[in-house]
DNA sequence: GTCTATAGCGGGATAGAC
DNA sequence: GTCTATCCCGCTATAGAC
């Protein structure tokens, strides 16, 4: 029963990232799932409700993810490093990008409810980020200058940016740029 | 005569920072300039002609721009600093994001020789604060590990970003990340 | 160069049978 | 829960008059 609906969230949640939120159909995921439009919409009514359920989950799948990452790890560099995997898992995956980036790219095309679970999830994030950051600054193990905010905020924003980019100008430029953030944050030693 | 033309791309510009390239339509630009969408059509025969004119035009006006403050100015700081005020002013406009940033999110939608155009404006770009950055490292006014080039591919993607960010959770957003972006670079005295 | 009119398609969404 | 059938709309694009 529930199986269905996370089947159709799934599948959108990658016709997002692929393509775009006004780029993708009911008819597309009519065809990757094998059941029709009408079929979908007794799960989503409108598109919106789909949009919202993606966002969500989306925000849902961060929070669970960096809190396993926390239990899983004590150490700044190697939660920061466990991040970075996540992120590179989605540019390896080939034809995707960020999905906050995309729905971000459409703000003005976007139902309001879509943005404010998609925006919940991005400072959640942020926040987590800036909290190892602090914790990285404060016992010396990393390094670097301003505040650990601005810090987080300005690497999820490259990250963000770089998945773009890989995905329109090849991969080498993603690992550049994440070599990059690595590199300047490392202790002065 | 090409002031109609001109008209057009300017207005579709805008259409696409605003919305995003699948989501703004002939009608839109009808709208917006007072002709019938068959007018248009007789201009840019295909969404793409159009798409691609605004591409070029973008890559054209980058070009021109930033080959413009190397003439005004010496400086590897003072050249930087023009730049992140170009970027600042699309913020500043409210709902526009950066052009590369919208063909790149709907990387997998937009016609072939449009990602092409907005690539060579990327590149163009990313070459261009590279060498910026060469000189401000060798004369020692700026100061950051790894190389100038995974330097400005960050700071590409990173304010690229962070455009994205501050149009969705607002612009306090976007100044942290350029306060971030200076101060890294900041030399050590 | 701009117009009216229209073709043709695909989008989101609903009704109602099974 | 899935189906067929259908509605209505907006999209890109074209034909042909002015």
């Amino acid at each position: 029963m529930q199986d269905r609906k996370d089947e159709i969230i799934e599948a959108a949640a990658v016709l997002l990232q692929t393509r775009s939120y006004s780029s993708f159909s009911y008819q597309d995921l009519s065809d990757e799932l094998g059941i029709r439009k009408a079929s979908i919409h007794h799960h989503f009514r409108t598109k919106e409700d789909l949009g919202v359920a993606v966002a969500e989950n989306y925000r849902d799948r961060m929070k669970a993810c960096l809190t396993e990452i926390s239990e899983l790890y004590g150490r700044p560099w190697d939660r920061f490093e466990a991040y970075l995997a996540v992120v590179s898992e989605i540019m390896l995956s080939g034809a995707k990008i960020c999905t906050a980036g995309v729905i971000q790219s459409e703000h003005n095309v976007v139902p309001e409810a879509v943005r404010a679970a998609n925006n919940a999830a991005n400072q959640y994030i942020r926040g987590w980020l800036g909290a190892v950051l602090v914790k990285g600054k404060t016992e010396g193990s990393m390094s670097f200058t301003g505040t650990p905010e601005g810090q987080a905020a300005m690497i999820v924003a490259a990250l963000q940016g770089a998945l773009q980019n890989a995905r329109a100008e090849g991969p080498q430029l993603y690992s550049a740029i994440v070599s990059q953030i690595r590199a300047s944050m490392k202790p002065m030693s």
